[in-house]
DNA sequence: GTGAAAGCGCTAACAT
DNA sequence: ATGTTAGCGCTTTCAC
């Protein structure tokens, strides 16, 4: 393994130089730097980021903690696509992305240690104090898919904004004259939950319909509690004539239920899901959709928490990315009201 | 960021003795030890690994490499139960994990940067030349859940042994006097495709019963493929009186076509599916299952390399877990031979 | 049992 | 333009 040294004794320099022409400053010849990185790439040498680090205090990582209540982050798109978007930022600004799986110690060790410029915490819990111990601490240190309450105490965050996109897609129900919507949320304590909920009402009171709690019913997001509640749904005596899923493993569910019922969509049944991948984007009929961007959420996360290492500034202390609704063929005209 | 220096003021000593005491070496006196320890607690002390992996010549990282055509990696649970063994080793043993995802040049780069200590290729596909690249520079280097062909220029590698398993569970159909079995398998490249194959084959072979090949068909190992094929088969004019499922998604998507139609198992269909994670234990009946041991697969990945890291010596090219085979209720006899 | 000093590989301030 | 030097925080000889 090769150091600095080597190189400047093969380019008869002294090793500062050599530190010079490979870090792009000023105060090198052009020839000597064109040697020196002929040299450095001949002798396979890469910079000790330990040593660098020593000095720079800065190791150029960012701690990706993922609480043990969030395991399950990888088996769902949603979380899967936000480690993505954190991953591509970080890449792309020149960091390395450490793992912190189930930590049981303080998510502050990690900074301690200096293994870590500062940390994205994974997550919504909010009833894990340690996240916002990392905040009262001063470390960098950005909450995704956030919280729903932004106190002052909270941790920066970035998340999406899903009010307006949930707003037209269930005007957009209402205007194809139905009336007996169902929404499948996620886990009551959600943040998602909370919030879709919330249109729900706006726009069935707008507009002067009946709210069942029924028609709301809450899950555990998994592809199974969407096959299994859209059952239950359809299976009630007045069924609702068009369906919303809260995200993309739901929305699976929901719709392998449909057709194992030989529904036909949107004739019988409309449908609107919500995808953060895109695991649906084959479906036929295309499926009128709310694209909650997740992989920019994740990288905004990441940019956010780069912008604080580097300049001690927080950029806002939330950032919410609106999600898209896009009408495409699964949805239509209410069958009872033709 | 209070440094050991800082600790060796306060307790009158000078810095060599404070390293000493911290890291448990012999030449302290206890109660110099316990005044130390209580300062350092006190100062909030944690030491600077880069200071430490400097002289070490040790980071205590391990490169955790994702392949761009493993990104759905995360969204598999199997790969995440692999990601969740290699965790908990690699934590056990005083390792971080450092995520390498989609990297775009060669593989050995952390390592030559001295960021990570060994790396875990996470995939099986052989023909990532830069996999083979790790192991010809000599970098620690450990692939799972590994390869079809261990030719001596490959890496080491952990991996699960479903021969036997899979020979069980064949024999198993047979004696309960099943003639027309099903196996849906995984990609046509996978190792694991290969191996079904043979174990599908020398079973049907020794029992003398007709292999078809529309009975085995291969799949994308997701949740909508094994709904898909599963229908597939139901629709044959000689369907299938037995199913296997080669993983976790497969059998989900199986399950839910099977339910879809009403289909008792195990009395219109014997099922055996192939399980990593948890998520068919709950299944009502009872699944007769092969058990693949992927988090012991990973975190035996994590030892072997840690192993290698810290002795120089390789445990073995390969290392194979045994599937577990377990009947229980949703295997029955052939409803045809009764 | 404890201290002094060298050195891990690198950057950066200060000389020349 | 290039060299010299100090120092980042720590471990580890080698003295005493």
């Amino acid at each position: 393994m090769s150091t600095i040294l080597e190189i400047a004794k093969l380019a008869n320099v002294s090793y500062s130089t050599v530190s010079r022409a490979l870090n792009g400053q000023k105060g090198v010849s052009e020839a000597m730097r064109e040697k020196i990185v002929q040299l450095a790439k001949e002798l396979d040498y890469y910079p000790n980021s330990s040593a660098r680090a020593l000095v720079a205090k800065r190791v150029g990582v960012i701690g990706l903690i993922i609480p043990r209540t969030c395991e399950y982050t990888f088996t769902s798109p949603y979380y899967s696509h936000i480690l993505l978007g954190i991953s591509s930022m970080a890449t792309q600004r020149g960091y390395q992305l450490m793992l912190i799986i189930n930590e049981k110690n303080s998510y502050a060790i990690p900074y301690h240690r200096r293994q870590v410029d500062g940390v994205i915490v994974v997550g919504n819990h909010y009833d894990d104090q340690r996240i916002f111990d990392l905040a009262k601490q001063n470390i960098p240190c950005v909450a995704v898919p956030g919280f729903v309450k932004d106190s002052p105490g909270n941790p920066m965050s970035t998340t999406s904004d899903n009010y307006e996109a949930n707003y037209q897609a269930l005007t957009h129900l209402v205007g194809l004259k139905h009336r007996r919507i169902a929404y499948i949320l996620g886990h009551r304590n959600s943040k998602y939950s909370v919030e879709r909920l919330e249109v729900y009402r706006d726009v069935m009171n707008e507009h002067g319909l009946e709210i069942r709690e029924e028609y709301t019913p809450y899950s555990d997001f998994s592809v199974t509690d969407g096959f299994r509640l859209t059952g239950k749904l359809l299976d009630m005596p007045e069924p609702p004539t068009a369906l919303i899923c809260t995200n993309d493993s739901l929305s699976m569910g929901a719709l392998n239920q449909i057709k194992a019922r030989s529904l036909r969509i949107p004739q019988d049944l409309s449908v609107i899901v919500t995808c953060a991948s895109d695991i649906l984007s084959l479906h036929e009929p295309p499926l009128t959709h709310i694209h909650v961007p997740v992989v920019g959420v994740g990288s905004a996360a990441a940019a956010m928490l780069i912008e604080f290492i580097e300049t001690g500034e927080a950029p806002g202390e939330v950032h919410a990315i609106p999600a898209q609704f896009t009408v495409r063929k699964s949805t239509g005209i209410n069958p009872e009201a033709a």
